[in-house]
DNA sequence: ACAAAAGTGTTTGCGTTACACCCATGA
DNA sequence: TCATGGGTGTAACGCAAACACTTTTGT
């Protein structure tokens, strides 16, 4: 009995390296994540980036990033990356595309694969010093090492699309915020300007917020009414055909 | 000099090991590329799968694929996988996204990158025999190993974002077809039908058709004329601002 | 009283949708 | 002559854009 189980053992061993040796002939690859973290300041879009404290190109701006282990995902390496650098959790993070040049870094052959985030800038959190990480305005940073730059704007163009078919403009947000605040993030977002009234009856025909009784006092003397985005109504929406087009 | 030169050498190739070497400690991966490649024959999208002879799966039907290179970027792998299938090049291809879930396949850990294909399916080219390959319709093809069925969703709402917002259609009917035959393959894309006078007087709006004197005779006793995308116009429009829309 | 931001409706124009009949031709 | 698909125009509607004044309140 117990020989038999030892043979069973050594059988499913020997199976599995038979059928792994099948892939041996091909190259395997270091992979890494890159993450473009979006935060908004009530007035532009920022970006965070980290200045390399390690060669190559100690020094420059780049964004944050980390190689990814044999058992994860690319969506828990770049969530690993992300709370690493912010402490943040659960925040929002996309998947944008690989980039796979062969010389894109001058050290090895790296393929990466780039998430972007999107934080609340207003949660109090603690950046971890030993990144010297650092807020860019979206219109005004560094240039970055590699191929960084491309991952931004290819981030800043899936921000745009994905922004103008879902509700992800509030990831940014507090949890309360006035119109006026809404409107600008939209505004920097797509680097428009819109007529408040028109904007103010746009998002009251979505019906997706609740407007509070408080009022932000820090903007003006006569107050301006909180809202907050009502999650469940939007999910039943959607559950029921609804399209969020903005 | 000559010792120099050597000396120099050594010294480039050390530093490249030791620059190398920061990155032992990181695991190393499989990387592969899918391919979901469609066509169009006039009334349904069609995509082609081939019928694997390999273990694991063996003779159930998967996308085509293969792993990357040392060399070579994803974009010439999925090429290279595609050429070998179909014998096409210079084929509309666009990355898609990346599926690293750890037990994705049974085997052996691999992370795939899925590719979409837009082909003319009237170019009479030679399907490569050794893979089984088939097209089916995209309402109605088998269950796929994997995640591959996934990855054909993600492909199909990638297409349509990409067909709302560029003219790819035309990578999937001939130089010249008829309007018919475009509204088909837009219903096709978007599972929707369409009345032709708003569809005709929709794509004349656009201003990027070329009308030949040709007419396409298979289709009625009256024939229909045939038309040709006009890339050069689109190019020239877009260079002017334009923004493609349907 | 005044400065500064909040809040609120109506009109216009354009693009989308709905809709039906004649034409050309081969069989 | 008839059956089949090709080709064409207009009216109604709805959403998006343009546009300006009143309210509130702290200083």
């Amino acid at each position: 009995m117990i020989i038999s189980m030892h043979k069973r053992i050594i059988f499913v061993i020997t199976y599995e390296l038979m059928m792994k040796k099948n892939y041996s002939q091909y190259p395997k690859h270091l992979l890494a994540v890159d993450c473009i973290i979006f935060g908004f300041d009530g007035n532009n879009l920022k970006i965070l980036l980290i200045k390399r404290n390690f060669e190559p190109k100690k020094g420059e701006w780049s964004l944050m990033g980390g190689f990814i282990g044999d058992n994860e995902t690319l969506d828990s390496a770049a969530n690993r990356v992300l709370i690493s650098l912010t402490g943040l959790e659960n925040i929002y993070l996309e998947q944008l595309r690989v980039y796979s040049e062969v010389e894109r870094e001058p050290t090895a052959r790296i393929i990466s694969v780039s998430y972007y985030a999107l934080i609340n800038i207003e949660n109090n959190f603690e950046i971890n010093e030993k990144y010297n990480a650092q807020w860019f305005d979206l219109n005004d940073f560094p240039e970055l090492i590699f191929d960084h730059n491309l991952m931004v704007n290819h981030a800043v163009a899936r921000l745009r699309y994905r922004a103008s078919t879902q509700p992800i403009g509030f990831e940014l947000l507090p949890v309360k915020f006035t119109m006026r605040e809404l409107q600008s993030l939209y505004e920097a977002i797509f680097d428009e300007t819109y007529d408040k009234r028109n904007f103010i009856s746009k998002i009251n025909s979505l019906d997706i917020l609740i407007k509070t009784n408080e009022k932000d006092m820090r903007s003006s003397k006569k107050g301006s009414f909180l809202y907050r985005f009502d999650e469940k109504k939007y999910r039943n929406k959607i559950a029921k055909g609804y399209i969020f087009k903005i």
